[in-house]
DNA sequence: GTCTATATGTCGATAGAC
DNA sequence: GTCTATCGACATATAGAC
């Protein structure tokens, strides 16, 4: 449940090293962005000295890469897990519902390793991007596939671009990172369900659809 | 119609100067970021020396701060006038459009003013945030009014809390910036109806509204 | 107003001891 | 695996000539 980022060295030793690293690099840099860390501080928190993380790593481009590589990871194997699970409900308002929810979910509890992909990718060194973006590129069609079938299913309008679509509903997923506490008092159930609420009620024609389900204290 | 950026200097001159230093610090601003912008970089495209900023601004930090004054007072402005030119309207969906027109117009025509506080202003140093908090709390309000307004008229539901109502549709637009291309076939026009239609029918409880005009070669 | 020259600091990265 | 020490590049900012 609270499964932290698996890199890939082998799991059960506690994190040391190389993972801290990873960590401690990728909450700087979901907070302060690509530029504002520094390697020195990277190294101070993970508890070494600055020189010893090219014992880890060849460049922070690499160390940077790799935080991004994970993170995208991460979403991705939440996106495909959600799917699995919600591939034999009929009603296509679940499905969206439990794909927002599991991004939402690894955008604030999976933490700072998916949050870089909204702060920090964009204003990355080129080569880092061009490192990680096959990884988004595939995310992406992802969830276009699935936004496609929603409308071919007739359960979502065709309004605007297919491409317009996605976008306006990842906007409105990764934008809240920037305002949204998921220690306050509305859950991150909650963010999920006002957000699909506003993209699949605005998206169709249709009234209200009685599948999703408001209720704030659901499990 | 094409009318630059107004700075405190008396109109009517070319831009020289202090000007120029803010036009290009922008544009970079805009582009790369806070810590990536540098100021060797904003001299050499302003046409002078790094040496010769420290005659128009004190810091680099101040240059930034009037950056993103002038950004703000821009989309402000451009707020207030769309506000009292549909005052007279009866159809509050024609509201909504026309001021969420005039942001996503002031955010891609006025150019790098605007789109820096998309862009650079979370991860400016806290001096320069703070420096503008007040002019962006203030356009907040104005959001935020607007909408209140239009639910108690009953023209909005009332679904999620207000603050997030607000925040899902500023993140909409503001979001734009990094994908939509002003200069293809869909026009700023388009992309404010996209998003007025999914915010618009999304937070209502109708169906479609009649008033929007979704005709794409509309004057 | 803009220039040259430079002070001062911090960055990423390397070399070699332990 | 981690340390110390340091190199070279580049940043903001300053001082003073023109």
């Amino acid at each position: 449940m609270t499964s932290r980022p698996t890199a890939p060295t082998s799991p059960g030793d506690e994190p040391s090293g190389r993972q801290r690293l990873l960590d401690v690099g990728a909450a700087l840099l979901a907070e302060h962005g690509y530029a504002d860390t520094t390697l020195r501080q990277v190294a101070r928190e993970a508890g070494m000295k600055a020189g010893s993380i090219y014992y880890h790593f060849d460049s922070k481009d690499q160390l940077l890469t790799e935080v991004l590589r994970l993170g995208m990871t991460a979403v991705t194997d939440a996106f495909d897990e959600a799917v699995g699970h919600s591939r034999d409900t009929a009603d296509p308002l679940v499905r969206l519902h439990a794909v927002v929810q599991a991004h939402l979910r690894a955008l604030f509890e999976f933490g700072p390793y998916t949050a870089t992909h909204v702060t920090a990718f964009h204003y990355a060194p080129k080569d880092v991007r061009s490192g990680v973006l096959p990884l988004r590129d595939a995310y992406e069609a992802k969830w276009q596939n699935l936004l496609d079938d929603l409308v071919a299913d007739g359960a979502l309008a065709a309004t605007n671009t297919p491409r317009v679509r996605r976008l306006h509903l990842l906007d409105l997923m990764n934008s809240a990172i920037h305002w949204f506490d998921p220690t306050g008092t509305e859950t991150i159930d909650d963010l999920a369900n006002s957000i699909v609420e506003l993209f699949w009620v605005g998206a169709t024609n249709s009234a209200h659809s009685p599948a999703l389900n408001t209720d704030r204290n659901s499990p």
